[in-house]
DNA sequence: CGCGATTTTGATCAATGTCAAAGGTGGTGG
DNA sequence: CCACCACCTTTGACATTGATCAAAATCGCG
């Protein structure tokens, strides 16, 4: 499968071979443009799990795209209590602020392992500014991303704690889904502790504990190992009150 | 103050005496593009209070600046429980999707008469293209309504339903205080019901109405006829959990 | 084997929801 | 001008969801 990249090179490493281009934002570009990028950009970095790509109060100086594993996004509040925005999977564009000066309101943190494509936030104006279409294509990601927050939030605010937890797997489940090349088997491999699942939906992970096993005593789901695994679609979509129709497959 | 308009029109009949001009997507343009736009719009609308600017489920063909009054978007689950995302006041753009054939998530909706300046749909691309200012306008407009949305979030996934009402009026409070010319006092017109601020923060009406007790009793606001006053702004800002350094303003 | 992190379970508690009814309040039409 | 109506606010009694506290079981790992 990795048969046109160099021996030794791993994704990322060029533009025109990298995996998410077709996700990220640099999916206007045609090969040309592409080598510009390539030079602007700083490079790529692995940042291992659990370690902080900037955080909440930082000025930020860097902004990335997330090519290997996933990340999170999340707020603290003085007291210790956590929400998680979103779990971060490859091809999302993280950091970008309007005012480079203003500190960033959330924390972007690696999850697993992962490789990000990093680029100065300096500059990035002008590079917008000689490729407009990376503009249009910026806000049509960040259209996007505002869509997703509007439906994770319609979740917090309004469901039951079984239909919030129905809910993020379902969404999990049908990121990975679109993704990842391996097979179409009804599981996905889910590297998230309950208490992220908790902390991304306004719950405790003691109540997300006892919601999973509800689930799995329903035989909806099970989540086990790491591993998420879907038993009956139908009532999972049911319950999360999953719309096909208005809920735009994301990647 | 309204001196330099003609007699006889109103806020937004013109593009170059628009009065959201500076807040909208039209801001970077000059006075000559504006021109460009001004023919491009299909005119100003106005909608009565309750009315809707689209719907849930509908294809929309047109985008929206909010010219006057307050708007606000929501999400409706099938069982009647709503979501409302986002109190919307004059500059907000309002209606925009990447794909216009997608139909909407969630529903606009005029909480007061509004006016409204509308664009078909059909030719943003093609604006945004030989405008590519406006692009990286839109991009920016996006990302801090993002930014709002995660906050926002934050509030409802992981503060107290008094923490919740706090910041959101203190919000509303900010966003009146930024763009309305009238006085400096520490009171503002609020058009909202108990109804709509649960539903916005994922709270009931009637346990709204207790927290907004609860805040009256300990002499930090009322609410009442319609109006905002703020009684004890340190301590407001305090239950709020409202930080100056990450939480930028908002028009 | 031992340790830290995570999951699981139980017992109890608190925050918020539900249901119901009683006041306003403003608008409308007779 | 009054009566009525729709809508909103306010309050009470009670129900429920999900939080909290605590401890045991399990797991990955050095």
């Amino acid at each position: 499968m990795a048969g046109q990249r160099t021996a030794g090179t791993k994704p990322g490493d060029f533009c025109a071979q990298c995996g998410v281009r077709n996700q990220a934002v640099c999916a206007p570009l045609d090969i040309d443009e592409l080598a510009v990028v390539e030079s602007f950009r700083s490079g790529v970095r692995a940042v291992p799990a659990g370690a902080e790509l900037f955080a909440q109060g930082e000025v930020n100086t860097r902004v990335y795209t997330l090519l290997e594993g996933w990340a999170m996004l999340y707020e603290t509040l003085e007291d210790g209590r956590r929400q998680i925005m979103e779990f971060c999977l490859p091809g999302a564009f993280l950091g970008f602020q309007i005012d480079p000066e203003r500190p960033i309101a959330y924390t972007a943190q690696a999850i697993s392992d992962i490789r990000v494509c990093t680029f100065p936030r300096k500059g990035l104006e002008e590079l917008f500014h000689e490729k407009p279409d990376m503009s249009f294509r910026m806000a049509c990601i960040a259209t996007r991303e505002q869509n997703f927050a509007f439906q994770h939030l319609t979740s917090v605010g309004r469901r039951t704690a079984q239909e919030r937890v129905a809910n993020l797997l379902l969404e999990l489940f049908l990121r990975i889904r679109l993704t990842s090349p391996d097979g179409a088997g009804h599981a996905i491999r889910l590297p998230l502790t309950q208490e992220h699942i908790g902390d991304a939906l306004g719950l405790t992970s003691v109540h997300v504990n006892r919601t999973l096993r509800a689930l799995r005593e329903d035989g909806i789901l099970t989540v086990r190992d790491g591993v998420l695994r879907i038993m009956d679609a139908d009532r999972l979509v049911e319950i999360a009150g999953y719309d096909p129709k208005v809920h735009e497959p994301r990647t």
